[in-house]
DNA sequence: CTAATATCCTATTTCTTCAGTAGTGTATAC
DNA sequence: GTATACACTACTGAAGAAATAGGATATTAG
């Protein structure tokens, strides 16, 4: 299980963006150098971003990107869901009449258990949390590797 | 973000062996009957289960296979990652020096609590919980949707 | 011994999605 | 009016997922 190239590059565009949340427009080509990413390819993630209202555009000389909202009203569920899709480990989640026995299936609620984990780590982070850990150096942030 | 086929249909048939510890073998033709999945298909995914110790096999009439150790003993991470592969957000999770801004990414640091979140969940249900949720005919458990 | 059964092994196919490229159109600052 | 930077859409190559197919091997029952 790993994480789509969307989801992880569009999550470090992203935090560029709130970084600079306040200041001068962000251009693709800034972020795309910084990030090492393909200059087309973040254009299309950006632009993913955009249609859901997390980032708004200026365009022509001196344009860029910028956050739509404070840094600290947007969850990193948002950004996500945006870039990787819905959450849905298994269809009978959201369609139980999709699957016969899934009324006494015991691996559906551990598929259900492991939505939920997820959801409530990335719920629970907003991109200005992101922002302060950036700043703040990190290396004292609880890891448990 | 969605489950491979191979994770839900090899935890649904090494569950069934796990309900049946103890008695006779069971066949893939049955398990595949049972879980509607294709009797070659599933052939496959129960082998990557035998290869990875879960599940030990009798050849000939009358053969099939037979959960290796106790339900008690199997986590469904072990399930898991034999199905999945190994769970791994992304690539500097394991390999730090692939990233040179690895050390001061924030991201980083939520793939690894995503990661985290993930397999708490998976190693704190074993085989047996599953067993039992499934005969204890479930509708009174912790359900949150 | 033989025939039926069920696992074992591995190659091939089909399908989808991801990741990235390419090219053209449009708004705007100077 | 021209250079700049976003906007939009189509296309392509590669990889992996999900099966399918076919035959080899072991074991039991009669």
């Amino acid at each position: 299980m790993k994480l789509s190239s969307r989801a992880r590059y569009g999550m470090r565009a992203i935090l560029e963006l709130a970084m600079e949340y306040g200041k001068d427009p962000l251009q693709i080509k800034t972020i795309a150098e910084r990030e090492d990413i393909s200059n087309k390819y973040l254009e299309q993630l950006i632009a993913m971003l955009k249609a859901a209202g997390l980032v708004r555009s200026i365009r022509g000389p001196r344009g860029g990107y910028l956050l739509a909202k404070p840094p600290a009203e947007i969850k990193l569920k948002e950004v996500f869901v945006t870039l990787e899709g819905p959450m849905i480990p298994a269809e009978c989640l959201d369609h139980p009449e999709f699957c016969p026995r899934c009324m006494d299936c015991a691996t559906r609620e551990i598929w259900s258990e492991l939505q939920d984990a997820i959801n409530s780590v990335l719920e629970s982070v907003t991109l200005a949390d992101l922002v302060e850990r950036s700043l703040s150096g990190k290396k004292n942030t609880n890891y448990q590797i």
